[in-house]
DNA sequence: TGTTAGCACTCAACAGAGGTGAGTGCTAAA
DNA sequence: TTTAGCACTCACCTCTGTTGAGTGCTAACA
């Protein structure tokens, strides 16, 4: 139904979400018979405009007022219409020279993709660290804090460090934890966690037979150690920009927004939703579900490095996003940071 | 020339102020004269009015609405007027129960005590954990990441995890890293960071004569782990509760408010500022010189452990806020987590 | 001398009236 | 099929008058 648009009606609609996106205010005919040269008086382009009204791609806030694009107007506009260039070989430098990734650690990295998302974007960057559960096995440490508690220090291949504080026979010394640690660090060596986890499920049931101390404590604690769940790390960049959206310009929808921000479960639920998918994806407005959310739009991409550890960035910003500018640096930055997280793996 | 108030006028004054806090809205010379029983005819409190305007302690946003307390006013009202009661037994142990810091990370009790302090006051609550600089040296641990780079981890007898990435010379071993970081461990045990920066530098002079590499080594790695500045890390919770005060309604205010809980530079800077004070502080409004603050007030306290780490935790709301109430909760909830802190060396 | 009643005055806040202009839908002519 | 013309709608603005809470001043009172 949606594609029996035929081209007229294509380039009204094109104009409008343009114009729209352009200027947040609702689009009259008389403007799109001037600024575009489609040769058609206001008069049909009235007429169109009518038919996407009846279509549900337009809706006009009140009867003497232009249209605006509806969800469904937006999201015909941006599977239809939308071409997405690819960066120029200036502007992916540029974007490269943006970044420092320098001598950082893992926060730094993803804190830094999210400033210069936000920075260029002009509306709020996402960056979702690889979750814990997805990243490989490289080193594990012991470090008593107290009697009955230790200190778990745990870093993947690619230096993202994690810790967690968790409780155990206070009759082990020292040196049993480093002998234990030795024996985990050998034997878990290049696994995932998810792999780890499988992996010591399997041994202590056979082990519960062979009885061997060291590895049934070493096994116990890396369980206490790895298997609980931990939180994902998001990182929300330049929040107070979207209130200088006009969209989000009353008191009230600048509360809503703010909560939306400040109780990261809400992005994190929306971002791990594309955590399966390629390339570079979006969600526009209600299709989160999300009251807090309303109005919203966001454009994400995944990024990975080689061993599988996956993590999300993106933009969130009003559903009347300037798409054709923001898909694209997304895009290239998920391939950048891939691209930084192999090599950090590639030097070794 | 404030404390020439007489009794009656300080009376006035506290109830405007009082009346202030729980409405947010000018006090009238009627109301004042009818809720509390003064036995004043409101032309006499007007009279008395009319005096505590002229010494800056009131004013009127125009010329018929009721009074206003000044920043003037507030800080006579802190200064003078204003009991603040000890938590009773049944409060402080339902302050105590409302934190959970059972095998919890530095970083989890940290962001807890942020949202109990914003949940209890209503307010925002900020909490800047103990400076990197101020923390006690138990364990460090150098990890290979790259050619070139090395992941140090520091933990603090506190339990407190930092890491960082170095350069550093690439034919390190495997194991020429394990002696080093078994030669500091045992070197820099119970040391500050303070004070291993110092060790450091006079050692460093020492050892260019004697010449022993593996030292040498030791030394130069720590130096690069150890000196640059590592940024504070603070907790901002319940940002959103404040933009449900009526003082920042407008979006103009939320905009300057969640700006200035965004740039957490704002904030640190503030939190130092109390850093050597003991006991609860207060800053009202302008008192903080910042911009994006104005309208705000500060109650903090520090919390400390025995060993001189000091961090910093309070509430920031309204210039009109609820003293009484807020300032034992801080103060107490301050008590209560350098006791925690202690109590995970103690049991050591 | 301190307190209070009375009174004229001020001003934010609200509501209604009227004008303006950008935009619409419909109709009939080109 | 396109377009000019026209009546109509409605958000937005400005102007106006009303209301009410609150003030300062003054004169009378205890």
């Amino acid at each position: 139904m949606a594609d029996g648009l035929n081209e007229r009606s294509q380039n009204i609609l094109e104009a409008i979400v343009e114009d729209y996106i352009a200027s947040a205010e609702p689009v009259g005919s008389r403007a799109i018979s001037r600024k575009h040269d489609f040769h058609l008086s206001p008069a049909s382009v009235r007429n169109v405009m009518a038919d996407l009204e009846e279509m549900g791609l337009l809706c006009s806030p009140h009867t003497s007022s232009g249209r605006i694009p509806t969800e469904k107007g937006f999201q015909y506009y941006i599977d239809t219409l939308l071409d997405v260039r690819d960066l120029n070989r200036n502007e992916k430098q540029n974007l490269r020279n943006s970044y420092r990734f320098q001598n950082m650690r893992m926060e730094d990295i993803m804190q830094e993709v999210g400033r210069v998302l936000s920075g260029l974007s002009q509306y709020t960057g996402l960056v979702m660290a690889p979750k814990f559960i997805s990243t490989v096995f490289r080193q594990i440490d012991f470090i008593r804090l107290s009697q009955g508690q230790l200190l778990m220090i745990y870093v993947s291949e690619t230096g993202l460090v994690q810790n967690k504080v968790i409780e155990a026979d206070p009759s082990l010394t020292g040196s049993d934890l480093e002998r234990i640690s030795n024996y985990l660090n050998s034997e878990l060596n290049g696994l995932s966690i998810q792999e780890v986890r499988t992996k010591l499920n399997r041994e202590l049931q056979e082990d519960r037979i062979h009885y061997d101390k060291l590895k049934k404590q070493a096994f116990n604690l890396s369980c206490a150690a790895l298997q609980g769940e931990i939180e994902d790390q998001l990182y929300v960049s330049g929040a107070s920009l979207m209130l200088e959206q006009p969209e989000f310009s009353t008191p009230e929808q600048m509360k809503r927004l703010v909560h939306a921000f400040e109780s990261k479960k809400i992005l994190i639920e929306l971002l791990d939703r594309g955590q399966s998918a390629r390339g570079v994806q979006i969600f526009i407005g209600s299709e989160s579900s999300q009251v807090d959310l309303e109005g919203c739009s966001l454009i994400t991409s995944n990024f990975s490095n080689q061993k599988g550890a996956i993590g999300t960035l993106g933009v969130i910003g009003p559903v009347r996003m300037n798409y054709s500018q923001v898909v694209p640096i997304v895009d290239f930055t998920a391939q950048l940071v891939s691209r930084v997280l192999d090599l950090e793996i590639e030097k070794n």
